[in-house]
DNA sequence: CTGTTGTGCAACCCCAGAGTTGCTCCTCAT
DNA sequence: ATGAGGAGCAACTCTGGGGTTGCACAACAG
């Protein structure tokens, strides 16, 4: 994947995709719309995407920040204006991440599951959500 | 409301994930903490996982609260005791659900940098974080 | 050169939610 | 029956960050 037709430096995978960050990004719902609206758009700026958002600007503006920090977006200057890009790595890297974790629970759970049918320890927490 | 007393079946509903809860659910530092040690433990109850924490039995409790809306956690009653339970289904629909996204930017930049090429269009926002 | 457009910074408002404390009720042990 | 310990509910505080407005500054068009 590494075809990035920048001229000169061509070594700037992912410094360290903080998971906390990443998660935090993606928790907001404005910032979950702008993603899709930039992902879909390819390229934008702030301002562009603000006029598609029930938000102003200068919110879009601290969403693209917090989303910059994340790694999820990358910004770069066209003269006056300022475009933002959609970055996949770190979403994938949170993905793999949690679906990592998944696993791990649900290999703990069967172990669990499989002790609790050979001693007698008759009721394990049953699966009940809203009464 | 099955009477399933035997969570080794396979019958799992799986009401909705909802991509937004479970995000939100996530993004918190001490519900992650919390999701780790509930994992690591098998099943613990409230004031147990409050005793290994920085917060109070209380707060302990509305972020299970908060989980179990995400479908993360599961409740079980034991005597005078409730265990909680992880849940790895919701975690690993999440997961699954990210790396799709990624995979769609990924394919969406390809595309425009493929016609970047083709087109007298010289730079498209490079990469560029962290001066 | 001057006007226009759009970015960037700073101060400010305001509400959601993270955390606490205090009390009550229920369950188990003696 | 009575006491002890844990769970649940409710009210309260307070910080964080999502959102806004206003203005200053830089870049293109005429």
């Amino acid at each position: 994947m590494g075809g990035e037709s920048s001229p000169g430096a061509a070594g700037e995978p992912e410094p360290e995709t903080d998971l906390g960050a990443v998660l935090t990004a993606l928790s907001d719902p404005t910032r979950r719309l702008l993603l899709e609206r930039l992902a879909a758009a390819g390229r934008a700026s702030a301002t562009e995407l603000a006029e598609g958002l029930p938000v102003s600007r200068q919110a879009v503006l601290k969403h693209l920040k917090v989303l910059g920090d994340a790694g999820l977006v990358t910004s770069g200057r066209a003269g006056r204006a300022v475009l933002f890009e959609v970055r996949p790595g770190p979403l994938d890297a949170c993905a793999r991440h949690l679906a990592e974790l998944a696993s791990t629970w649900d290999r703990r759970l069967h172990n669990l599951k499989r002790r609790a049918e050979a001693v007698p320890t008759p009721p394990p927490p049953k699966e009940s959500r809203q009464p």
